[in-house]
DNA sequence: TGATTATGTAACTGTTGATATTACATATAA
DNA sequence: TTATATGTAATATCAACAGTTACATAATCA
């Protein structure tokens, strides 16, 4: 979803775009939006005003935006499951398994990042134009 | 869980392990291990048994098992979200990122599985065993 | 200044997926 | 035939995420 409000943002390069109009290309509620804005805002990925007439837009160009970042942003927790329940330490493999998979787990998620890093916002955009040549360029 | 689950298999080489066993190394129920065995059943990784003294072991040696194949198998869904609503379609970016992102989700995962390939249980095991060298070599 | 517009945020409510638990049918070995 | 172990259904629990309503706060603009 973060993507999909960024590349509504990208589409509109500079314009404030507003929660509600957001939400609406997203089919969602404005204070979902606004609660992403926010971690978006804090990896200083977007930029939100209030007042009449304002709302967000791109801190830097689409093409400075980079998936990894998106990523990193919006990350709630690890993508690996840390499971609820603490592993058996009586059990040799129970007992020190974390710590290992946690190494295993950090290098996969590294090479997932550094593929998104590959693709930018602008990129994004490229590929839906390409994908969807008959849209037209300016709609909410 | 799983990868807990198939280092103790491991740990045991060639060893009948029961999935009350297994449940007592994890700390979980018995039920929940034995549905994840299904799913390691399927992507021909254990083998099982049922009967007395019987249990699971791993259909292959711990060296030619690695972590994409174990990723794979017990992957239940996309690691990235599909949003339960779908984009508004009125909305051109709506209209086609679903694809566009699939592509790139595509390659992400892509990435990290080539990762994951690079490590195998037999290396799981080494690496536990650095971790923790005073740990008794068998146990459940 | 005051009305309007937008965000920030709290409180509460689904919904979903993973895990947990109990119970029981089935298969296999001894 | 008995004991052991898996396969599986039904149900409960829990956390994370999304959704909704409501309202305080901030900023613009007339």
């Amino acid at each position: 979803m973060a993507v999909h409000v960024l590349a509504v943002l990208a589409y509109k390069e500079g314009d404030r775009v507003t929660s509600a109009m957001l939400a609406g290309s997203v089919n969602t509620n404005p204070v979902i939006v606004r609660r992403l804005l926010l971690s978006l805002q804090r990896a200083r990925l977007v930029e939100t005003r209030k007042g009449a007439g304002y709302g967000s837009r791109l801190s830097r160009s689409p093409g400075r935006i980079n998936l990894a970042e998106v990523y990193r942003a919006v990350e709630a927790v690890e993508p690996f499951a840390s499971p609820a329940r603490k592993a058996n330490s009586a059990c040799p493999v129970g007992h020190c398994i974390r710590k290992t998979l946690n190494q295993v787990f950090a290098s996969a998620e590294n090479a997932l990042e550094r593929d998104l890093e590959k693709t930018t916002l602008a990129g994004v955009i490229g590929m839906i134009k390409a994908a969807c040549p008959a849209t037209a360029k300016k709609a909410g």
